[in-house]
RNA sequence: GGGCAAGUAGCCAAGUGGCCAACGGCAACAGACUGUAAAUCUGUCCUCUUCGGAGUUCGGUGGUUCGAAUCCAUCCUUGCCCA
């Protein structure tokens, strides 16, 4: 099977540009695909063209990792519906290395490869280049007419937001991108999420054009919900790749909660399983969907890849501490289990606070779980928080020393799933 | 520079002098049911609250009025048309 063929079946080719299969059975290829330093860690989202890279590699081609040095001090308009805020240069460049740093943990950068990783920053070919350089080397290529084209540019343009030169310009300066790493680097594939078709193939006409030379292209698919909501946010924001920003538990919660048909179609697209393993999952699954068979490979495997086998451990190790046996008595856990608890939020609260007794409305909202009593009083009524893992029923709940496990700790439940450790002292 | 239109809570969007903290929808959070799914139903959803209320909102600023998201002036932002 090849790379094309593999991509094929595990849902990761959205649009493809003709003779790309034949281009990677010719030869080693080199392919790249750009990063976008808007923030100082990768997400979720991310994770697909890391692993497209990855599945490249795999197959004996060359990856190669752009950061957008350049490209993001402009903003990619691509499905976006507002103009976007300009980072200043230092944020840009602390996002830089941020991202190239976990970038290189994913690829295979061994200098004795053949077809060792590269890594590339597109302010290294635009530092330089004047303003009038670049309208005269790379916009006297394009048309205006072929660039309002582009679905992302058109959707701006009938909208009533518009769109600045600036972001009209972005098209451009990756294009160049991929024709400055084909004339450099002998690229000739560049792959992106859906939303980069439009960028990438200026960058192949940018290349036909200037030095009548062909290039290929493909992209994979936006990854979406079943339910249509947004892929890779919980509660708590963006699901992050850096373990002190999305912790490994939390992380490995992310994936265990996708729904039935996401996790379908997720273990192809994020995990490295074989075929007939994700068939056989998926029979599993379907013989016994509350088990979840499913969302147990997916979780542990795409766990494993971005955090190691110790991360996954750990978050196993909390996961099984939590959830095990819901009933069990919240005294059962140990001094070590409670401490250890990786990736729980933990507090700090006064211990004569408690002395006399507390209620627990101005508890949560001293010690920090809850930004206003107003609010833990809304959430108590709801019945939505638990303490020790007993049900508060009312507002007026008192909380005394004899409730602390082991003389020191209050465990404190939002939901069926966040869980908040109180250290009392 | 001239003409026209628009700016309301995280997003979409109603409201066009008092009954407005502002209809509705989405998103989000919690509850019930489940499988730590999905769907459905229920509650919450500007901030604080001793749950009685209190405070700050409708692009900004000033004004008219007993009273303004709503009227007037001015400024800012955006779009469309003309120059």
């Amino acid at each position: 099977m090849d790379l094309i063929e593999e991509l094929t079946w595990r849902g990761m080719i959205q649009d493809i540009m003709p003779g790309t299969r034949e281009q990677l059975a010719k030869e080693r290829t080199a392919g790249y695909i750009g990063f976008d330093p808007t923030a100082d860690s990768l997400h979720i989202g991310s994770l697909v063209p890391i692993l497209l890279l990855v599945h490249l590699q795999k197959a004996g081609h060359k990856p190669i990792a752009l950061v957008g040095g350049a490209t993001g001090m402009v903003g990619d308009p691509s499905g976006k519906s507002e103009e976007r805020n300009l980072l200043s240069e230092e944020t840009l460049n602390h996002n830089l290395a941020c991202v190239q740093r976990q970038l290189e943990k994913y690829l295979d950068f061994s200098p004795s490869l053949p077809n060792a990783a590269e890594m590339a920053n597109n302010y290294d070919w635009f530092r330089n280049m004047t303003f009038l350089q670049f309208i005269r080397d790379v916009g006297k290529h394009i048309t205006v007419n072929y660039m309002s084209a582009k679905d992302s540019v058109r959707r701006r343009l009938d909208s009533e937001n518009g769109m600045s030169f600036t972001e009209f310009t972005y098209q451009l300066v990756q294009g160049y991108d991929f024709y400055w790493l084909y004339t450099h680097k002998q690229c000739k594939l560049q792959m992106g999420g859906s939303d980069q078709w439009g960028n990438i193939t200026t960058g192949t006409e940018l290349i036909r054009r200037k030095s009548s030379g062909e290039a290929f292209a493909f992209t994979c698919p936006l990854i979406t919900k079943a339910d249509g909501g947004k892929f890779g946010k919980t509660e708590k924001g963006n699901v992050w790749l850096d373990p002190d920003k999305t912790s490994p538990y939390q992380f490995y919660q992310f994936w265990l909660n996708a729904t039935d048909a996401d996790a379908e179609k997720w273990i192809r697209i994020f995990t490295f399983l074989s075929r007939d393993s994700i068939e056989a999952l998926l029979v599993q699954q379907r013989a016994d969907p509350g088990a979840r068979a499913l969302q147990k490979s997916l979780a542990r495997e795409v766990t494993e890849f971005v955090h190691g086998q110790a991360g996954y451990q750990s978050a196993i190790a909390t996961t099984e501490k939590i959830f095990a046996d819901q009933s069990a008595p919240a005294e059962s856990l140990s001094v070590e289990d409670l401490e250890s608890i990786e990736g729980i939020a933990k507090f700090d609260f006064p211990a004569d606070k408690i002395g006399a007794g507390i209620d627990v409305v101005s508890f949560l909202a001293e010690c920090g779980i809850l930004p206003s009593k107003g609010e833990a009083r809304k959430l108590v009524q709801n019945g939505g928080i638990s303490i020790n893992r007993r049900k508060i029923d009312s507002p007026q709940f008192s909380l005394t020393g004899d409730l602390l496990l082991h003389q020191k700790y209050i465990l404190v439940q939002k939901g069926k799933k966040n869980y908040y450790l109180v250290r009392v002292g």
